[in-house]
DNA sequence: TTGAAAGCGCTAACAA
DNA sequence: TTGTTAGCGCTTTCAA
């Protein structure tokens, strides 16, 4: 932030009044047309931006708003964050954003600390207690994505459609013995798909397990595989796709093929076809939630919190290259 | 940014003037132990925190600085946007991401847009053109990582020297035929490391062919694999991690075995161990990098543009389990 | 050690 | 359609 031109000096260059310049930016609607140009034209000339912290003094709105992910390294954020600055910055707003390092008290510190500071927060798959979120949500302009608390404003990515049809996909591959593979405990979209799998397994009459990788990380997932698929399962439902993949690694060292041996189905779409074979997995339009969410926060600006609200997005299932047919289970055993 | 007590508020709440309130939280060695004491636990008690764009506006420095990255899905770049918030927020100081989509006109815009915003901007693996570069650096305070532009405060994660190790590995590996797949063009990162192993090669012996994914791309790197390996090369250094991952996913396709029937070597150490089998790959220290580049920003606040500077960072070659000893060309030749 | 007061650059009544 | 003016919340001289 170095000296730069004011208002004042390309006012009294122009030999205008300094709202007649601020109004050329702000509100062009009131001015003759060739003051606008007129204005705006010196401000090029003479690289005139305005200062966004005087004018966030001057109108109570801070021009930005702030994100914050569990995990910026997690594949399935980046095209969220890249959603929310598109969206932000259509909106005239900026964005902070912030990693909480899986860690909820993190977490908290960061909403406290950045709430004051911007129109809103996006608060992404939190990993705070309901009962903590719900009392920020009350304090602050807080919408969640990934996370259904009563009383908030929130943007979900239902997977249980999907979920739904992907079972029904295994099943009719003649897969009987399906293993859930999940993340991080504190995680709202990993409790729902664990539901989902587990309800929709019982409906079809296919045998459930459910296994977790409480870190989410590939390494995790990948030192389980053997245990998964040891338990009999042929058909893997994982949390996400880093997962899945994970387990896919695990499968490779172990020589167990995907799709022969065990059929394997990610969640978020975020690994595009970055494996081998190509995951099957469940989409979501994360940019369409992104919005909502985005939406949400820049709507009644002087409103102290959001209204309550629960938006729901459904998955969809992608079959790639990761399900087959059932094989015995004593086929490969090892 | 909802309304909040202000200093003024606190302070006569307290009996105190305003600028002692300033001065507990700024300069709290002016102050009496007890005063400072006294006016904390009052702000804590109303939950009064300072308001950032009024002592923006009043000190005129920014309390944020800005990071633009070509590629916020591209792993390389997560740790290091990680490592500038911790750094940042060590220093006090906010941190405003942007993409630039690898699209260097929408770089430029940004750069103009936030330069003024803030205290500083790191510019990462810019697609600028040089001299566009020059004059941005010549009238805003850029930090460049991983652009070389005389004249500019830059930080280089320097591949020289790990290149020069991993060929040596791949000859004494008996490999005599050389490919180099590089990414993006406008990448100081890709033109150092293909010269680096063009030359390497030349001085080793070795037969080398060059290869370009200009898109950067898993995709883009996995289509091209097979005319990498079918021009007789067994053994390839990718410009990173990314398009070495995807050139394993091309050959796994291709049932040509890695290592067995070609040793490939990445860059970055972006993917972790999460390929299979393991990649070997080069890594650096992006935290410090970045930490060398956030101080850089931060030192000289008052001055218009940073000191010319050049630092560099060497990375490590580290082997994990893509490389192996050198096949017969024609005895995997399909 | 603390207070009073001016001013950072901008916006938004209100007036003209 | 444009100008005047009073702050927004904070820091920072200067004075006490």
């Amino acid at each position: 932030m170095i000296s730069r031109p004011t208002i004042t000096q390309l006012a009294s260059q122009l030999g205008v009044a300094p709202s007649t310049v601020s109004r050329a930016f702000t509100r062009p609607d009131l001015l003759r047309p060739d003051t606008v140009d007129r204005v705006l034209a010196a401000a090029k000339a003479v690289g005139y931006v305005p200062n966004n912290n005087a004018r966030a003094l001057s109108t109570g709105r801070a021009g930005a708003i702030g994100l914050i992910v569990p995990d910026i390294a997690n594949p399935f954020f980046p095209p969220l964050i890249r959603a929310a600055q598109n969206h932000a910055s259509a909106a005239g707003l900026s964005v902070f954003l912030a990693d909480s390092d899986e860690d909820a008290e993190r977490e908290e510190r960061l909403i406290i600390a950045m709430a004051p500071q911007v129109e809103g927060l996006l608060v992404v798959s939190s990993r705070l207690p309901s009962t903590r979120l719900r009392e920020l949500a009350g304090r602050y302009r807080l919408a969640l994505i990934n996370r259904d608390v009563a009383g908030t404003f929130r943007v979900l990515l239902d997977a249980t459609s999907a979920i739904r049809a992907a079972l029904n996909h295994l099943k009719e591959l003649g897969h009987t013995r399906i293993a859930y593979v999940g993340g991080p405990e504190r995680s709202w979209s990993n409790r729902q798909r664990r539901g989902a799998v587990e309800v929709t397994a019982r409906q079809l009459g296919l045998h459930f397990t459910s296994y977790g990788v409480p870190p989410g990380t590939y390494e995790a997932a990948k030192a389980l595989s053997r245990t998964v698929v040891g338990k009999g399962a042929t058909g893997v439902i994982a949390f996400d796709d880093v997962l899945a993949h994970g387990l896919m690694g695990g499968f490779a060292e172990e020589r167990i093929d995907v799709p022969g041996d065990v059929s394997i189905i990610g969640c978020d779409d975020a690994l595009a076809t970055q494996t081998f074979p190509a995951l099957s997995t469940i989409s979501f339009n994360v940019a369409d939630a992104t919005s909502a969410a985005i939406h949400g926060l820049t709507e009644h600006p002087s409103d102290a919190t959001l209204p309550t609200a629960r938006i729901t997005f459904d998955g969809t299932l992608v079959l790639r290259g990761t399900t087959g047919p059932a094989r015995e289970y004593s086929a490969f055993r090892k």
